[in-house]
DNA sequence: CATCACCGTAAGTCATTACTTACCGTAAGT
DNA sequence: ACTTACGGTAAGTAATGACTTACGGTGATG
């Protein structure tokens, strides 16, 4: 439920590409793993981690669990994106007068 | 460079706590290592994955590495935000009308 | 009631990786 | 030149976690 909770939800490659599907369109769990490398209890062990980090939400239509992502989960990575952006852009600014350079 | 080793690198809570450190005001190695719970060549490897994902640059300044956040990084995180915000919004918005829940 | 489709969970395995200590190179100070 | 401060890299270890197969449980269909 915490913004790291869902920062580490989606640093895994997998698991971000079942979060990506079911946002751009809510789907059920076998029809995740059918466009996924990665077999069905996978999917459901992927989709459990984004449920408990509140980034997505299930609905049962007869035997299927239909799952969409949440606003919410997205809005606590927005939040921390925007707490650091201001402090990020004056501080790089700053240091680029001063010869900064990349690695 | 890509969206994905941005999330791959902030998706570990302690290389998390690095860049935020060194987001909200730029600092040598050692000065981090001081901070952190774990030791020098520790924050070390970080920094290399998160100069890696684009996410932070370094000055040298005598023997000492002065680490910067770099604000394309976070933009990388930014951009992908946005892409999938507002699916995730109408996509919501029609799941809860069919009783949605979560978990 | 029997069968089938769909999915969550358990158990076990294998790869990834975060961490440590040890070592080496470089820059500044005396 | 010697010493000290600072930090990157190598090597090894331990723990995390992503994946598989096997199983059980629930709802629809004949």
């Amino acid at each position: 439920m915490t913004y790291g909770d869902v920062f580490s939800a989606l640093g895994d490659s997998t698991r971000r590409q079942v979060f990506e599907a079911v946002a751009s369109q809510p789907r059920a769990v076998g029809a995740l793993a059918a466009e996924l490398p990665v077999s069905r209890p996978a999917v459901s062990q992927h989709l459990k981690v984004l449920s408990d980090a509140g980034l997505v939400v299930c609905r049962a239509e007869g035997t299927r669990r239909i799952y969409a992502a949440r606003p919410e989960g997205l809005a606590e990575m927005r939040d921390w994106l925007e707490r650091y952006w201001s402090d990020v852009l004056e501080n790089f600014a700053a240091e680029v007068n001063q010869g900064g350079r990349g690695s």
